[in-house]
DNA sequence: TTGTATGCGTTATCAG
DNA sequence: CTGATAACGCATACAA
């Protein structure tokens, strides 16, 4: 393996000469600079990241913390495409990227979570899919041990950053699109999860929007689960006008459940996973762009382990109505 | 943070004799190990990795190579199964995963590749997805750089195992299945892509089960594209009796089709993605557990980072109909 | 502007 | 069986 010592001897300069080139340092001669990259290109060099890491003590490791489905690999491509866009705009800034999973954290105490953290060397965390059952995590997050970025969840301070589509403004839109189209004035609203931040949000959006078109809601918890959505369109769908889900696989869910009741009402979802494509019937929903929204969590923590503060980031939705002609490929 | 010396001072011996006990190492007394012991829970302990991996040159750090399928999300649960397969299994061994891209490395040459894990401090790759076509990863497998597993591709030296199901017996097992089932005698048999090392395998297990029960059999190749199934279907499957996909999104492509054609043809499929289940018919297809895949493949790497040579390691596989109320939850 | 020296947290090689 | 001590590859305060 090439290392910083075998460039500084190629150039003939030292090694802390060598350093200061490739991390940019301002007090280097254009010279010396020439002579220092020529000899790294001549040698194919590479920074060895994990030396670096534990030299600085700054590491630009970051890890992406997900909590995985384990009910239903439906929706799995929800977390590739968190995983993709970020693993590829992490390169793009040069930070080291691990992947760590709930389950495998989920037991720890705040001060073991830190330690295991620091363990990797880790500065900054990404959380994807948090609710406010995750108390030791709140900790962590109150803490500012790391710089984090959190998705989809309203917590900022110093250190942490949150970054999502506005889930209030989205689901007006898709839902109000929906009901104009159909002229409805009884709504059906499978919500999702009761603790998870989005699930508030979406429900305050739910309740403008009834309040502002004098609509009568319906609000029933589906937990994000596609049986729940299902069971509850079975019971109360009959005789509201329109079935309004907070997630696709809700609505997916709903959707099979009229056709079988054999009675026609429209169905909206949320998120735009592929699935929706493949159903048969189509519905609006609101499109997320996973890849982006992660990238540009990415992108906030690098901000944050700059220096930054803490902030709320807030990304663009769009409406679509996924047709299988359109996904195939 | 916590360090092996604080260790050491709480349990009043010498640092290297803490790195010792955490490493296994034969030559310490019960007495001091003890002491050692208690010292690292008391002090919750936890190494740092980084430093050991640079100190030792071992690492313990692995990647995992991963073609993403920039077409269609509808397989990206094959990608998520098999990712938090091995970082499961990675954890289970103690070993670091870092994910990488195929996208990121696709245009290095050898030596760059080597250089790009080297200065990762990776000593093990998994690589998912490879085909005859990646002269650069052939490259890199043969020089041994790395101790390198590869999934679903016969490539075995010293240092490379490859893992997975048999593909030859599943594709039998599930064509052979469907085809009595149904009484046929002739098959359109939708292959994969020409360059996949698995695609000759299931042409060979198709031509073989051909010649056994004397059918015709009708060959194209797909791509493991649904719209060129379709396509496909819609040209030869009239005067077929049953159409055989290599792949289940080639097999919805395919039923698709034959639903507009408003014929009935048996189609079967491969891999048991959840999508199946959602598509209104039943098929038979081939469920592979790539989670286990993959941690398998985590397994058989940590074989070889410990020293014991490449070999072929075949893993079983089920043959599945997947109903839409079984998959729900 | 450049070079020297020290340390990051481990592992590993020797003495003792 | 245990303990100094030298690497590992790099960053950085400080000296030149």
């Amino acid at each position: 393996m090439v290392s910083i010592k075998d460039v500084a001897k190629e150039a003939g300069v030292a090694i802390s000469t060598v350093s200061k080139v490739l991390n940019n340092y301002p007090n280097v001669s254009e010279e010396t600079k020439e002579k220092v990259m020529e000899a790294v290109n001549r040698l194919n060099f590479v920074p060895n990241q994990v030396a670096a890491a534990l030299s600085s003590k700054k590491s630009g490791r970051i890890a992406l913390l997900i909590k995985l489905n384990m009910k239903t690999q439906a929706i799995d491509e929800i977390d590739m495409q968190y995983i993709s866009g970020a693993i590829s705009m992490a390169r793009e800034k040069q930070l080291d990227v691990i992947t760590v999973f709930y389950s495998m954290i989920e037991k720890m105490s705040l001060d073991e979570m830190r330690r295991y953290f620091a363990s990797q060397s880790i500065s900054g965390i990404i959380i994807f899919g948090m609710n406010n059952e995750d108390k030791v995590l709140l900790k962590l997050i109150e803490s500012q041990t790391f710089k984090i970025v959190v998705v989809d969840s309203p917590l900022v301070n110093e250190s942490t950053s949150c970054v999502g589509i506005n889930h209030y403004q989205a689901q007006i839109d898709v839902a109000e699109k929906t009901i104009k189209e159909n002229m409805c004035r009884s709504i059906l609203y499978i919500a999702g999860m009761k603790n998870s931040y989005v699930t508030e949000e979406k429900i305050r959006a739910m309740k403008d929007l009834a309040a502002k078109r004098k609509l009568k809601l319906f609000i029933r918890n589906g937990d994000f689960s596609e049986l729940k959505a299902r069971q509850l369109t079975f019971r109360y769908a009959k005789n509201k006008d329109i079935v309004v889900c907070a997630s696709d696989l809700m609505a997916i869910g709903a959707m099979k459940a009229l056709i079988e009741m054999d009675i026609f009402r429209p169905v909206c979802g949320f998120d735009g996973i592929i699935l929706m494509g493949y159903v048969g019937k189509q519905m609006n929903t609101v499109k997320q762009d996973f890849a982006n929204v992660s990238a540009e969590a990415v992108r906030e923590l690098n901000r944050l382990l700059n220096g930054s503060k803490g902030r709320n980031v807030r990304l663009p939705h769009k409406l679509v109505r996924m047709k299988y002609e359109d996904i195939i490929c």
